[in-house]
DNA sequence: GTCTATAGACGGATAGAC
DNA sequence: GTCTATCCGTCTATAGAC
């Protein structure tokens, strides 16, 4: 929101730098990262970076912003919720696609508890939305109970776990390509009969 | 099973060692850890820890042993499998009971994505033995289908990942308590209605 | 077996020229 | 706005004394 747009030129040239940065980030790590390695893949040199993002740190919030503006609420968006497993398996294939967002959000999320209160508190915000955006729309879709029996808090705690279990496990075995149709059979079971 | 018992002394030491490096890797991170911190942590210096792991990658990995070790497989064990909804939360409780051994695997997993070959080639095994015997015992037990309909190998996969997101969002937000009695509900579901 | 001392490398951040 | 040069800190790993 705050990062994205300003001066023509200065916005293009930080979001060459949020690009670059995420790309590296993903591949090394918060703390595998150099700014030095961030500035060349961006064509600059170190102190170039760091004139728009004055610190590594300021650099991170940035970039998972950025990430989250990229990867834009396919989930508990404003769609019919009749195929909701489906777009939810689409979420899975969409990240798969763009492994970068995937990892960067894997990895940085894991070291968030090693390190910085300020990832710390992004991830711990970030889920909470989520997972209030998701149990509102089952709760509006089904009431208190689903088909299945479940709660909508209980569900949606559910899916989004295994949403993020399977995005790092298919981070780790590239091979297996039957993680959407998995999550499209688990979550038609997780609802429960759908009456015709 | 290789690293645990030799010389009575010398293999004292060496647990201690472990002991204080899984603490360390738990809170700081494999990059974030210094040799220094899990030395003084173990009460000798870095060189005494060398002495024993000539180098930090061999340190990890045997870090990484000693946490399987520890916690034992609570999964995919010899137990009846009549109430393995309540096992698996009890696994849950389990970890979060001791955070360190969910912290330790959470950020491990996360940087091995980013970094050496060695820790990553561990994981990927883990994984696959894990749902291999996961999806054996399911298998074993409802034959190629689940009561819910779904196949050992697709419950299997879902409640690994289902098991790995909960802990990390365990993890990022203390206060909720109820990912157990989730687990509980949603296996129940997830395995399909139990003839009386 | 554990220590001190040191080599050798790298990363973050600042100052100041252009 | 982007560069060069530099300071200071930290880390792994080795060599050698006790």
């Amino acid at each position: 929101m705050t990062t994205a747009r300003r001066e023509g030129a200065s916005g293009a040239r930080r979001s060459e730098i949020l690009d670059a940065a995420l790309h590296v980030f993903a591949e090394r790590g918060y703390r595998g990262t150099s700014i030095d390695a961030v500035a060349e893949r961006a064509g600059l040199t170190r102190q170039g970076v760091l004139h728009y993002y004055p610190s590594k740190k300021r650099l991170l919030v940035a970039v998972l912003g950025y990430r989250e503006e990229l990867s834009r609420e396919h989930l508990a968006a404003d769609h019919p919720d009749e195929d909701w497993p489906n777009q939810v398996a689409e979420v899975i294939s969409h990240e798969h696609a763009s492994p970068w967002l995937a990892q960067v959000q894997s990895v940085m999320m894991a070291e968030s508890m090693t390190g910085d209160v300020a990832a710390q508190q992004y991830f711990h915000e970030h889920y909470r939305t989520l997972q209030g955006k998701t149990a509102a729309r089952l709760a509006e879709r089904y009431g208190e109970r689903l088909p299945s029996g479940l709660t909508p808090r209980a569900a949606a705690t559910a899916v989004l776990a295994m949403l993020d279990g399977m995005q790092q496990q298919w981070l780790l075995d590239g091979e297996r390509s039957d993680y959407p149709e998995i999550m499209r059979d688990v979550l038609a079971v997780l609802l429960g009969p759908t009456p015709v």
